[in-house]
Formats: C-alpha cells, sequence, structure tokens
RNA sequence: GCUGAGGUGGCAGAGUUUGGCAAUUGCCCCUGACUGUAAAUCAGGUGCCCUACAGGGCUUCGGAGGUUCAAUUCCUCCCCUCAGCA
C-alpha cells in the first residue's frame, strides 16, 4: 500500500515536468537533447521555426534521423503554406501532454525563442487570427498612417510599445489588427497558462566559437548537396513572403544556383547572416532568467547538465 | 609611350561644376528591442579622444608643393588604377 501510493505520487510529480534546451544556432543543442533523452526516457519536441515545414532538410540544418530519435513538431507542413506561433502553441503543449501521460519527460529543444516562450507562458492575443485583408490594405500605409491608426484604435497599446516597435509596420499592423478584432469579439479571459514545472538549460560559448561552428556547419552544407537541394526546389516557394522562403542562407545559395555568386563568397555571406541571428539569439534567452547557461568549450558542461538534469528530474 | 577616365572611411559609392561645416547613402560591423510572419521584423551606433548626457576637442578625400582669409574642389609635379591607341 505504501509502495503504491509512493509510485502514484512519484509519477504524479513527474507529470509536470518539462526539460527546455535552448542557445544560439550551432551549440549542439539537439546532440545533448537526444544524449539526455536516452538517460531519462525523454522526447523530444523541436522548438524551431523553420523545422515546422517539410523540405530545405540541409539549408536549415534539420538534423535528422541520426540515430531514428524522433523529434516532435517538425515537418508539419508544406512549405508553400505559413505557420505560426499559435498553431506551433498549440500543438507543442498537446504533445507535452501525451509524453507526459507516457510517463516520459518532455524535452522541448531549438533556438527559436519566442515559441519556446508560447509553450511556457501566456500570450493574450495568440487567439486573434490574422486578418489578411487587413493586412493587405494596412501594408500600404505610410509609418505615420500606420501609428495614428493604432493611436486611435488602441491608445494604451500604442503607449506600451517602445520607440522600436513604434517604427516597425508589422508590428503596428499586428497590433491594429488585434485592436479590430476586439472590436467584434469578447476578450478571452480564460486562457490556458501553462505551468510547466521547467528546467531550463541553454549552451552558448565565446562568440568567436559561435562563429567557427557556424562557418564549419555552412561549409558542411555546401558538402552535402545544399546547392542541388534549393535547385529542385523550382518555384514551390517563389513567394519571398512566406516564412520558409526567408529561411537564413536560402537568397544566397539562390544566387549560387543562377550562376551569380561564387561558393567561397556564399559561404562568407550566409556565415555572416547566421552569425548575425546567433547574436539575436542570445540577445532575446539573456532575458530569460531561469536559463542555466552552460559554455560549450568548458571540458566537463556536458557531465554538468547531466547532473542538473538529474537533480531536478528524480 | 600617347589619349581619356579615375584615386574620398573596412568595402561600394556621392560630394568637386560655382573653393566656405566633409563624413549623403548602401553594405559589412557593434548594441538593443520583440507576445499569431520571430531564421521574421524593427531601433540605435559606427574616423579618433574626453563626456552619464548635453556638448567639447582633434584628424582626415593617393603624395609633395603652390594660389587663397579659406582647398576634397583651382594650379604644378610625382605615384598608382582602369580603358582605348600604339
Amino acid at each position: 500500500m505504501h509502495v503504491h501510493n509512493f509510485v502514484i505520487v512519484s509519477q504524479y510529480y513527474h507529470m509536470n515536468k518539462l526539460l527546455i534546451i535552448c542557445g544560439p544556432t550551432a551549440t549542439g543543442k539537439t546532440k545533448i537533447a537526444i544524449d539526455l533523452a536516452k538517460k531519462f526516457n525523454g522526447e523530444l519536441i523541436g522548438a524551431d521555426s523553420r523545422h515546422v515545414y517539410k523540405g530545405l532538410n540541409i539549408l536549415t540544418g534539420k538534423d535528422l534521423p541520426v540515430d531514428g530519435t524522433k523529434i516532435w513538431a517538425t515537418d508539419l507542413v508544406e512549405m508553400r503554406v505559413p505557420y505560426s506561433v499559435s498553431q506551433y502553441q498549440q500543438l507543442a503543449r498537446g504533445i507535452i501532454d501525451r509524453i507526459q501521460i507516457r510517463g516520459n519527460l518532455p524535452i522541448l529543444v531549438g533556438g527559436t525563442g519566442l515559441y519556446i516562450r508560447a509553450v511556457t507562458q501566456h500570450i493574450d492575443t495568440v487567439l486573434v487570427p490574422p486578418n489578411i485583408s487587413l493586412r493587405d490594405t494596412v501594408y500600404k500605409q505610410t509609418l505615420p498612417e500606420l501609428q495614428k491608426t493604432l493611436q486611435f484604435l488602441d491608445p494604451p497599446k500604442w503607449g506600451s510599445m517602445n520607440s522600436s516597435d513604434r517604427a516597425n509596420p508589422r508590428r503596428l499592423a499586428r497590433a491594429i489588427e488585434v485592436a479590430k478584432w476586439y472590436q467584434s469579439h469578447p476578450k478571452n479571459d480564460n486562457p490556458r497558462d501553462a505551468s510547466y514545472d521547467s528546467c531550463w538549460i541553454g549552451l552558448t560559448g565565446p562568440l568567436e566559437v559561435l562563429k567557427k561552428n557556424i562557418e564549419q556547419r555552412v561549409r558542411a552544407r555546401f558538402a552535402h548537396g545544399v546547392v542541388d537541394e534549393v535547385r529542385s526546389l523550382g518555384n514551390t516557394i517563389d513567394d519571398a513572403t512566406l516564412p520558409a522562403a526567408t529561411s537564413l542562407g536560402l537568397a544566397i545559395v539562390q544566387g549560387v544556383v543562377a550562376g551569380q555568386l561564387q561558393e567561397a563568397e556564399a559561404v562568407i555571406q550566409w556565415t555572416s547572416q547566421e552569425f548575425a541571428y546567433a547574436k539575436r539569439q542570445l540577445t532575446w534567452f539573456r532575458k530569460e532568467q531561469r536559463v542555466h547557461w552552460f559554455d560549450i568549450t568548458q571540458k566537463n558542461y556536458q557531465t554538468d547538465i547531466e547532473a542538473l538534469v538529474r537533480e531536478w528530474y528524480t
């Protein structure tokens, strides 16, 4: 009887656990996540805004089959179809539920900060859908016009925005979209707040090391046939505004395919863009107070991580 | 060798006509923001020095001279690049 109770309590205790592996690109997040999955009966959920699309596996660095470990929340939709953080939130939370029910440890791994935040925190306006026709008209307007519209429709929202966002047409358009939506819909006061017992692991390293890793990775992608991969795309994503079409390096490799760019120059440009992205990721995650950071150039960081997870999980 | 066009920040490239604050702009680079596009999008910085900011000081347009109150700009010579002709 005592034993029985213990098992139930134990399972319940574990029911809410969520391990998160985050950090900039090219730090080996997936590899660590797979190692941990093996040791703790974990299952991986990708948190990557470009891996949700089918295709461009080499270009986006999708870590395929590596020994058959499945990664949930990848290869979800065709590249023609825009996918958003809202859909990701619903899906990922559902996946986490099921992993926990199975008695396994969900491991959220990826570099898309907003996706991770959407899973772990509530987002007020997440249920307000995009209004395509509104966006079409709104994007034809000048910045001052957009600003005036938002100031009129939602003064508090305008007041809460910083100077950078106030100059960002995309943010203004979204805010206008949300404001219009609430003119005819009630506010959702019953959001599902995800209160996971989460452990955040962040991988990082000196910038020079990150840059070197990125360059190696970019070179490897060329060696693995990224040019052919992009060439075979044809015109499947000829709309440059599709999220999948804005994948880092795509335009550059297309330049190589078209013969306008030498591979050596392409490597330089792509590395540079990818490195800038890594720094943006660091800027984002730096504000995430819960992250336990590990430097991948330190000798024992893997065992340190394992020890931390073990302490938290058992 | 001759003729022509050029030489301006890490790179590209304005400014020279008509001498009067050099750092148009873009890229690269640095920093930051971010709540249904997030590998997206946006903001700030970017000759050097002082300064928390305001601001102040000092450099510089291939090189050396010259004219002038004042030269990236006009004049002379030299160096270099490109194109054409030999």
